[in-house]
DNA sequence: AATGAAAGGATTAAGCC
DNA sequence: GGCTTAATCCTTTCATT
């Protein structure tokens, strides 16, 4: 299997700032025809870099209440974690979840009403949660560039660029790409050691 | 102007989970005609609750380093805000950047490797920032639900559907809509209340 | 908002390098 | 293996009611 190249990169780009713009259109911009670049789109979708399709949609307009960020504690039982996390990703007012190395949630929702405790307790449950405290949000925005200067698969411990002779895994719920088991088994022990220092 | 309804709400459910459905297939899904879409979408775009169409996409493959929440404290001007924030959203490793009412930033990124100070000061100016503290990130979830209860153009103040005799104001950069005016200055009173309260 | 016609894109298949 | 061209099929748009 090929690498991603830069043209991979460009398509991204086009995609992200419209993702319903002609692949004819795309393909003149990157000097491909377009069944190429239908192609590429298809197999981008395959190894997993485009998730989907989607909108980017001004929930400030569609839902009312305040924009807040809230810092969650889940309570000890480890078991809690995955399930208050669907719990909260099932609900309408909840727009991210960021879970911690230290298995925190950070959760950025639009909340009905100033009370977000009884809020939060109607929606994950009363005994999960352990403590918390809110951030009121005065603007919530997201980068669609991608940067540029990093365009291939890299390695996650020494920034190669992976081919198919990598490796992929997942830590902590995240797939990291490798350039070789020597770099996978290096990560894993910085990541521990990271981690640990985070504590 | 016509009021959103609950076909409005379908169309961008749908085209959430795949922005490049084709408009014959959402007709036949709510029962109306491709053109009638169509001209749905558009109004959705035109009044800014479609903000544009999208990938998502994931950057975790595409992007060394580690996935990191960073809580930003800008120096006092407070001039520098705005322009901190662009630095961060135009960089490559930025995904989100949220603003708290009280001016502090909240960046989720993933850095290049475990030096995220020098990461910083490269990217927004070491006189920037006063303080920052780093999480590390196990995982970044966000959801593609609108929640289902909601799904008119609802006063931030009262909850009442939106009409033609609505207003709407920006708030720390925020649209907030309004079914009339007296929600419109009870919200904005509820909001400096709300923020005094959080500081 | 529906219909039907015209224009424009996407996808498939065949062939080239 | 990945690309291109050409043909087909499907989608979108526009004018009309």
């Amino acid at each position: 299997m090929r690498d991603l190249d830069e043209t991979d990169l460009e398509i991204l780009q086009l995609l992200l700032s419209n993702a319903r713009r002609p692949y004819s259109e795309i393909a003149d911009a990157v000097g491909l025809s377009a069944p190429a670049v239908s192609d590429r789109v298809t197999r981008l979708q395959e190894i997993g870099i485009i998730d989907r399709f989607t909108l980017d949609i001004d929930r400030s307009q569609l839902r009312k209440g305040l924009p807040v960020l809230i810092t969650l504690d889940v309570a000890a039982h480890e078991s809690a974690l995955p399930s208050v996390r669907e719990s909260l990703l099932e609900a309408g007012a909840v727009e991210h979840v960021f879970t911690t190395a230290e298995a925190d949630l950070v959760v950025v929702a639009r909340v009905p009403d100033n009370d977000v405790a009884s809020w939060l307790t109607d929606t994950v449950g009363r005994e999960a949660v352990d403590e918390f405290s809110v951030t009121l949000l005065a603007g919530t925005e997201w980068s669609p560039d991608l940067g540029g200067t990093e365009f291939a698969l890299s390695c996650a411990q020494c920034g190669n660029t992976v081919d198919s002779e990598g490796t992929a895994s997942r830590i902590d719920g995240t797939l990291y790409q490798f350039c070789c088991p020597s770099c996978e088994s290096r990560f894993a022990e910085k990541y521990e050691q990271f981690r640990q220092g985070a504590e």
